[in-house]
DNA sequence: GATAATTATTAGGCTCTCCTAAATAATTGA
DNA sequence: TCAATTATTTAGGAGAGCCTAATAATTATC
């Protein structure tokens, strides 16, 4: 297996180009908390290994290679958040930076292991989903809560952060996977809009919207809505 | 927290000095599989920060500092090995691989959850001890095998190896902790014990039976043997 | 389409941890 | 006691992975 620089690396292209197409040095070394010059030198020793496609000035991309120890890395990363979640109780605002340091320590049969014990989960407990151990990411079906209408109500499939204090914000208003909500008012001009979450009605801003992804549970309507 | 070099150095210098009084340069290069140079280098770093106290060509000692981080190492190794074990259902001849590298990864948080997750277990799977939280070993009570007499009858207390392939040996004759044997007889020269475990009788060498430390369970005698 | 701003790369260096080979100290034993 | 053996240290060096400063390529702006 690839040491854990490498994994990190791999893993963080791998996110880059899920969530925005393309990815560049500069964004790669913010999130690896790595200067961009630094990143260029170590991009260029990947592609050296066939783990990566990169052209000087034109980003990178993941080889085959590459992509199964990123979607591996990721499988334990989020294997490991469940176990943490579920059988020692971590809060999920804490299982991410465990996580971190477990996904380059679990041999294939730990996780295995762990994958049982908790009964082959499916998702994170943000919602992600688990690569399986072939390297299947199922295909994600949901839509931010930001482009929900009013009036509609939705599960909520996952949390895109990783940042802990943005987690403790939505677990103070009951938001985790799987609760239900209703959009009650979307206020214009990028402004908040005002959601019920079990009972309460909480104002949250457009940026938390974009970060909380759902499902819509509304009840299908006669006719679409009048234009 | 120190990081995983320095940890396994200060790891190595406790159990070297646990077992045989004294951690000289070559023993601990073996342990580490390092050449001997390297370590006396590491070692008059490890002295630079008090983990050690190191004087040329003498040998090196733990200071209390250094002695406590080496202990948090341990106990966070022989935590995830009983762990690792008892919950994920790893053989006892795995589980070290493994805790090597959770040793160096375990939140101080994280091995409390564990540890309570267990039911605060003295002892890892091999039987040694648990250092508690603060850095307490519990004193040995036990005897290697190879010194119990004949007719005596004992319960294997710990199996002092980290060999896998040696470890199988122990369990394909049912040898774990807890296990009650009998001595039979003891052929003299250095040569092997007969024992008897659980209706099976097995020769072991002298060497196997350094490694297995138990407590005598016979029933007490009238009288001393005879002289 | 020239210039300015942004993004990425190269150049040169640093720290860590390890190595081999050579030198020196300590120990052993004849 | 002195020579041989063994243990340990010093010297010199390598590769990983990171950094800053300087330079080059790309993209945006007028
Ligand atoms: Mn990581
Ligand atoms: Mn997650
Ligand atoms: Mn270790
Ligand atoms: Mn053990």
């Amino acid at each position: 297996m690839a040491n854990k620089t490498i994994e990190d690396y791999l893993k963080a292209i791998y996110q880059v180009d899920v969530d925005q197409d393309g990815a560049g040095t500069t964004e790669l070394a913010e999130r690896l908390g790595i200067a961009p010059a630094s990143v260029t030198g170590m991009l260029k020793k990947l592609a050296a290994q066939d783990l990566v496609t990169y052209t000087r000035y034109q980003g990178v991309g993941l080889t085959n290679a590459g992509r199964a120890i990123a979607l591996d890395v990721l499988r334990r990363h989020r294997l490991a958040e469940r176990y943490l979640a579920d059988v020692l109780g971590l809060p999920w605002d804490r299982v991410h930076d465990e996580a971190e340091e477990w996904e380059h320590v679990l041999s294939d049969d730990v996780a295995a292991r762990m994958d049982a014990a908790l009964g082959w989960p499916s998702t994170d407990p943000h919602g992600e989903p688990i690569p399986s151990a072939r390297g299947d990411v199922p295909p994600l079906a949901d839509t931010p809560l930001a482009r929900l209408r009013p009036r509609h109500t939705a599960r909520v499939a996952r949390v895109s952060s990783e940042d802990a204090e943005f987690l403790r914000y939505l677990g103070s208003m009951g938001i985790y996977p799987h609760v239900a909500l209703t959009v009650l008012t979307i206020a214009p001009f990028g402004g908040p809009l005002t959601i019920e979450v079990s009972g309460q009605c909480h104002a949250i801003g457009q940026g938390v919207a974009e970060r909380i992804f759902v499902v819509d549970i509304s009840p299908l309507p006669a006719a679409e809505e009048p234009a």
